[in-house]
DNA sequence: CTTGGGTCCTGTGCGC
DNA sequence: TGCGCACAGGACCCAA
């Protein structure tokens, strides 16, 4: 489920596995993912040192030696499981959902890193709308992928001023808006959905509306659930890569995310939650909270 | 310019 | 038990 939550939580626990580790062996499995390997992908990271590991939006971008980033969207269903030396558990204790290989589920492990240590670090992908990229990393900030790219919403540079400011005169409902990656980058439609509700707005609402008194709410609530979703990642980062060493993949609780027909949490509503399709992606909401 | 719809791909769960 | 359809956490591309 990668939102920017589950990116930050999946580069967490990349960085003990990889950073200042050296790729002994980089394969791929396949030709492409949702877009070709770079010429030479495997090739070109073989042998270099890893350095900082980041995220932006929701890429995880990780500097290789010589002046090279590489750059890794998970898509609908990309994870990485880390196996061996490396991984954040005991050696050995890994017995769930690993192919006898040592691979993450066997069928759709489509990249496989191994470091100096002996970690095996693999990419899963079933649906393969993931992208794996390797750009000059003086090139990054202008590339296609990250030029247009809205503020990180933990960033400072996004506050209810800024919102406002990309909200103005949009005629897309909000919930579309906030999907949108240049008005905000990281965002998914878990999370937006869950700041709605949170901020009790509608989804249906215009975005334009949203500008000025409804973003000051807004903005703080964005923020708080995905700081809240990284905490629960992180916390638990630790119990479940100890059961199998996949990161970032553990059973979320949501306010109103797929529960229709449940009753709405807050004290004294219990109206029943709605779903709706928006731009072809579901949306859930209380009719009677959310105005 | 903005906006909405189709598309990539595979897997799962539901109703019949 | 099997089949077909709807739907799934993303985002690009193109037509209107």
């Amino acid at each position: 489920m990668p939102e920017l939550p589950e990116v930050e939580t999946v580069c967490r626990g990349l960085r003990p596995a990889l950073k200042g580790r050296i790729l002994a062996k980089v394969q791929t499995r396949r030709a492409n993912l949702r877009v070709p390997f770079p010429h030479d992908f495997a090739k070109r990271l073989t042998g270099r040192r890893v350095g900082k590991i980041t995220r932006r939006a929701k890429y995880i971008l990780a500097e290789v030696e010589g002046g090279e980033t590489l750059i890794v969207h998970l898509g609908m269903s990309g994870r990485f499981t880390i196996h061996g030396a490396g991984a954040p558990s005991k050696p050995g204790r890994f017995t769930h959902k690993v192919a006898s290989d040592g691979s993450g589920d066997g069928t759709h492990d489509h990249v496989v890193f191994e470091t100096d240590e002996g970690t095996r670090i693999v990419y899963t992908d079933h649906r393969r709308f993931g992208l794996m990229l390797l750009v000059p990393t003086e090139e990054l900030e202008s590339h296609k992928l990250f030029a247009e790219l809205g503020p990180e919403p933990l960033g400072k540079a996004f506050t209810a001023k800024s919102l406002s400011a990309s909200l103005k005169g949009k005629k897309t409902p909000i919930k579309s808006a906030l999907l949108d990656q240049t008005v905000v980058a990281g965002l998914g439609n878990i999370y937006v959905c869950e700041a709605l509700y949170r901020a009790r707005i509608s989804p249906k609402r215009n975005a334009a509306s949203v500008a000025g008194e409804r973003s000051t709410k807004l903005v703080p609530v964005i923020k708080d659930v995905l700081s809240e979703a990284i905490a629960a990642g992180g916390s638990s980062l630790r119990d479940y890569a100890q059961a199998d060493g996949e990161l970032g993949y553990f059973q979320h609780t949501f306010t109103v995310y797929d529960r229709e027909g449940e009753p709405c949490l807050t004290p004294g509503c219990a109206h029943k939650i709605k779903r709706l399709v928006q731009a072809g992606r579901s949306t859930f909401y209380c009719p009677n909270c959310q105005r």
